[in-house]
DNA sequence: GAATAAGGTCACGAGGTCAG
DNA sequence: CTGACCTCGTGACCTTATTC
């Protein structure tokens, strides 16, 4: 009976969700692959994220080197209206400068080290979500509706979209699976909190992965939006000049035009920190719920996060999240694989398959380990492998998380004909100006108790963060 | 089954939207645990208890790799004054190594395994203090002075903070209950200095946590205190290298600058070290006060270090030791909620507390004795009445000492209602002060959580994890 | 046996370099 | 000046050791 409610609900929300999120302007993106990413300010294959966002080189060298020597910058001719994209980026610094600062990047918001393997996963269900999106309603939302808040951010453009009912599914199957959540509250809420994350704004983008806080206290500001930590310090502490602060796009800005992936967050939160009954369904506490032993792999195999296989170990954490995070993976790359894989029930996949072989064309110039363990995955995602294997949970091949080696194969057969589409998007974004005011902001400081941080982070749509351990 | 899963994900999806599309509230997700900690270098989320104290993973791994290279650490260019935050923390080697020092981080101080329900129990306390602290003084604390080394502990902006007279009257009526303390004299001493124990400096750092002595002979030197453990050697011998000796913060300078989280020093002392009294009140030594026997209950069900329940064990010890586990958490929680609570009478007692505070920062190490013989009248002079559940040291529902458990419960319990609430807070939070308002809502937020918990762990004999990984 | 920290591994990003 | 490429510090995650 609930599950009828439920399901009942379920569609309404779709329903919902295909009228409203409608707009969706987002461009036919090349079939971004699993990681790909592109250039948050020029639209161009993004090298990885930087300062704060996506990038491609050439914008983080920019940026990186301007941000020393503002002063440098010439003003722009065109009054400040430049469209910055893959082929302009060059033409006028002040805009590509202006832009970059649009889309998040800051010296201060720059992280090091590794990406969590949330922060991964977030990023293949963007892309998935925008795949569908892009399918789905591509026609319909050339223009998307400009997000209320200061506009700064809608240049994003793209409306929210709901999550893939077949994700969600996936995503459910996969907790029946998981172990007692016990314990791993903090991942949980993570995972949960996965799709939240707009991709411009960017899944954190400070230091750490597991510091949720970032966006929290974002405000809005000429255009965008600026991150005022909580501080309790001034600005002005700021060791450097350089990057006390942090714009950012504003949060419900990034929603829609986060792009089509966007998801549904509830579906997403961890059991604990979930504050609707609905999340206790989907993400039981351990203690509550399920007290009973989960299914366990017995003894299966997992994949590390340097993606070799390792024999479970006693830390259910990692066994779980695994799991979770190859059920993830799967589910989309079913989705992602020709029509004829088991799970695969979409349609809209011709476009993607285009893109694979262009794709391909490319792969060569870097490939460094992961492109193996890359191919790899590919090759499960186009049929080869399978199907029963992605079924289960532990499964042996785990999917390679790593960022780059997506990207090798999706970007270097660019696409062109996204440029056109890039451009447009490009336009809305123009808008902003590139305040600066840089500077206050950034700091969030951590001074707060975390207790504070992490509660209201949540209210504005918080990037969510992805560490796991968060 | 797996409709079920789906179902459930459809309504978190609605839940999702219903949020975000009002205002965006992002949920309450992480609520931190009560377990939570942060790193006491950047203030992310900490991981763990490392080398001495609670750290992010990147200071963890900071640490240990500078820790074998000093000499690769470049001078600071800001005169040795950066403010360490999660956002600038890898701007200046020089400033975070110093900040790791300060905080007792040292190579000598790590410890491996498990940590002892106490310490965890010395965890939550200090999250109280924390919260009431900040809620107390937030105003005054503002804008923290720079600090600077030297100066860099005046910063100790922030006042001390007295320990709750609620929860040490708590603990009191515990101990009234807990039978011979005899054998675990280390235990006994940790827990003394468990509240003693600036979260900076952190509970023992030894190896073992029954080792009491660790900080015992820290000297000052400049502008912080060298530990040479069991060394007497002059604060010049800087360890060099690896790491035997580690650069401690003057006990008093830590204080401040730390955070807000940041409790008086004299508190913190380990009891053998404590010069204050205070300590003494708050654990009245077992062989001393208590000799009859307490309440036993009869052959009740405890739950062991594991979270799991189990029949009275010959061991005296596990069983007064999760009653006085228990009794403490629960008057935590007590206390936490709303202010209803039978045992608070006490208003005036701040004062008091703080009196002894400073008391005892003279006392010298030793007397544990005296303490406990001060504790028990100190008991006896303030009215205790508890209300009975506490008292009873018969509860069959032992609070779970693991530190994760916290988070899940609270949550899970709090539907939407919550909500509503935690939007608010953030929104108050938003604007990027700390209010004290916040710290309050934080209060009362908790302190419904708590509610919550505590009728779960009674009906549902929901212990409190105290698991520190989430 | 479970929890938990030290250590190790290596994905990643900031910076630097230097042809173009 | 630009941006592909390289170096190296960072930090997320894993493995092993230790303690409860
Ligand atoms: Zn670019
Ligand atoms: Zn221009
Ligand atoms: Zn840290
Ligand atoms: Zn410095």
């Amino acid at each position: 009976m609930n599950s009828i409610w439920l399901t009942a609900s379920c569609l309404g929300l779709l329903c919902y969700f295909e009228n409203t999120c409608e707009k969706l302007a987002w461009f036919h993106v090349s079939r971004i692959k699993s990681m790909n990413q592109q250039c948050k300010v020029c639209g161009e294959p993004a090298a990885g994220f930087h300062f704060g966002a996506f990038t491609c080189e050439g914008c983080k060298s920019f940026f990186g080197r301007s941000h020393n020597n503002l002063h440098s910058i010439s003003e722009c001719k065109n009054n400040g209206e430049c469209v910055i994209n893959k082929k302009n980026r060059t033409s006028c610094k002040a805009c590509r400068l202006r832009k970059c600062m649009m889309v998040g990047m800051s010296k201060s918001s720059s992280r090091y080290g590794r990406r969590s393997n949330w922060f991964k996963i977030h990023c293949l269900l963007q892309d998935q979500h925008q795949q569908q999106a892009a399918s789905q309603h591509y026609r319909q939302q050339k223009t998307p509706p400009p997000v209320t808040l200061p506009g700064a951010l809608n240049i994003l453009g793209q409306p929210a979209q709901h999550m893939d009912p077949r994700l969600q599914h996936q995503l459910a199957i996969a907790m029946s699976h998981h172990q007692s959540l016990q314990g791993r509250t903090k991942e949980d809420l993570l995972l949960m909190r996965l799709d939240s994350m707009s991709p411009s704004i960017s899944p954190e983008s400070h230091n750490s992965d597991t510091s949720v806080e970032v966006s929290e206290s974002r405000l809005v500001a000429g255009g965008g939006i600026f991150l005022n930590n909580n501080t309790k310090c001034s600005p002005d502490q700021r060791p450097g000049s350089n990057g006390k602060d942090a714009f950012m796009p504003f949060p419900f800005a990034s929603l829609a035009p986060l792009g089509p992936g966007f998801q549904h967050p509830a579906a997403f939160f961890p059991p604990s920190t979930a504050t609707s009954q609905n999340n206790a369904i989907l993400f039981p506490p351990s203690s509550f719920l399920y007290r009973q032993p989960p299914p366990k792999p017995h003894h299966s195999v997992f994949k590390n996060n340097n993606n070799h296989y390792t024999h479970n170990n006693n830390n259910g954490d990692v066994c779980s999240k695994r799991i979770f995070l190859d059920a993830i993976l799967r589910s989309q790359q079913s989705q992602q694989s020709p029509k004829g894989g088991s799970n695969s029930r979409e349609e809209d996949e011709e476009d993607e398959e285009d893109d694979d072989d262009e794709e391909m064309s490319v792969e060569g110039s870097s490939l460094r380990k992961r492109r193996l363990s890359y191919t790899a995955s590919r090759r499960e995602r186009r049929r080869v492998s399978v199907s029963p294997q992605q079924d289960d949970p532990e499964q042996e091949n785990p999917i390679d998380l790593s960022m780059k080696a997506c990207q090798d194969d999706e970007r270097l057969t660019s696409p062109e004909g996204s440029v056109g589409d890039e451009v447009s998007d490009q336009e809305e974004e123009e808008r902003g100006e590139i305040t600066e005011e840089n500077g206050e902001h950034d700091d969030e400081y951590e001074s707060m108790a975390n207790d504070h941080k992490e509660r209201h982070s949540r209210s504005v749509a918080a990037p969510i963060d992805l560490t796991t351990r968060a």
